[in-house]
DNA sequence: ACAGAATCCGGACCCTAGGTCCGCTTCAAT
DNA sequence: ATTGAAGCGGACCTAGGGTCCGGATTCTGT
């Protein structure tokens, strides 16, 4: 709960400084698992009480992060326009909200790794999966034949963990552009058999 | 490098035991995350450093544990009978291999778990996600019209990570017999759509 | 059976890193 | 200026993974 909006201006601008050394942090160091809290109190010129009260703890930190580098990509899914705005058909939105997950992760690999990973609880308790996993359920329940959204949601979303994402980047060394055309791949194979008629129909 | 093996009774006797003692522990107690080393050892009748001499560190118990469970399927997957076994048709090994794999993980959810998310590195860097992916993506790569088995291979392993089971078996309550047919039925999709007949002949 | 060496035992101990506490300082409202 | 509420910061606490080493146990050669 310590989460509570503070109109002291002293806590004002340590907040901002503590997001903006954390943000420089996690995007130089090699692993975001050897950035310590400490680390970040003094890169931000803070003590440990002031991080932790502005952010309650670790997980909160990072999703504060989290959440302010993935406001742009919330409001282009909300209201923006197609392909990734809701007026998209359900058809072409899928591959599109995937795709933005995606290389949202490919630009934010150190953090994504840290908030879905960071240790504790599952990333499927983690507030930010929930309305992705949602949205996503919304959309293919829109498409005809398709049976299970709440499930493929789920299946969709797995091909874009952080994790894996970060294992094809950095160990297997494929280029931004062929993951995404790989996933693209996948998605459309998941859409394509639409009402399930069978193997044998090539129409 | 401390698993080579010991000749000393005491020493295998007390392998054995801390092996018991853990499956025991892991399998009662409500999340994998609360089982300390020390209490393995106190439930072993054994001493920290007994422990850690036999099996290196928590990761190692943690992959010792899962090697023994995981034995069974790896033999029939490796010499028995279909549809697990290597004399099935790769368009039905499929969807064995990964029913094989979802039922592994829900039978065994809390080590799962322990050893999938088990903090510090990634799941893809443990050695045990590389014989899957490995057999997965070249029974795939048997399959004619599909492209990308890697990246398949990964995506449809992806679908069975033991966070996202216990998500639907815990949190969402999804009986196990209709978890099954759904990620069946997500696999059918992905290998159904053939000749991948392009994303341009839709509207 | 015995001595000596090699190996193992076990729990006290160390260390790191997240999180708490509390006396002192700073802010803002009157 | 006063005052009390809010914030500050770093010393401190704790948990848990991992190490160490004096003493006990087992193996081997004779």
């Amino acid at each position: 709960m310590p989460e509570r909006q503070s109109s002291r201006k002293d806590a004002i601008r340590n907040r901002e400084a503590v997001l903006v050394a954390a943000d420089a942090l996690f995007t130089r160091r090699e692993s975001a698992e050897d950035v310590t809290m400490a680390d970040v109190a003094t890169a931000a010129g803070v003590g440990k009480g002031t991080l932790f009260r502005a952010f309650g703890d670790r997980a909160g930190l990072l999703r504060a992060l989290y959440e302010a580098r993935l406001e742009p990509i919330r409001q282009a899914v909300e209201t923006g326009p197609p392909p990734l705005g809701p007026a998209t058909p359900p058809h072409d939105r899928v591959p599109a909200l995937l795709d933005a997950v995606l290389c949202f992760k490919l630009d934010n690999r150190r953090l994504a790794l840290a908030l879905e990973e960071g240790g504790s609880s599952s990333p499927y308790r983690a507030e930010h999966y929930e309305p992705w996993h949602s949205l996503l359920r919304a959309v293919l329940e829109q498409i005809p034949g398709l049976t299970d959204s709440d499930f493929t949601a789920h299946a969709l979303l797995a091909a874009t963990r952080a994790d894996l994402v970060e294992h094809l980047a950095g160990e297997e060394r494929i280029p931004r552009e062929r993951m995404r055309a790989q996933l693209a791949n996948f998605v459309t194979r998941v859409l394509a058999s639409g009402p399930l008629r069978a193997l044998t129909a090539e129409e």
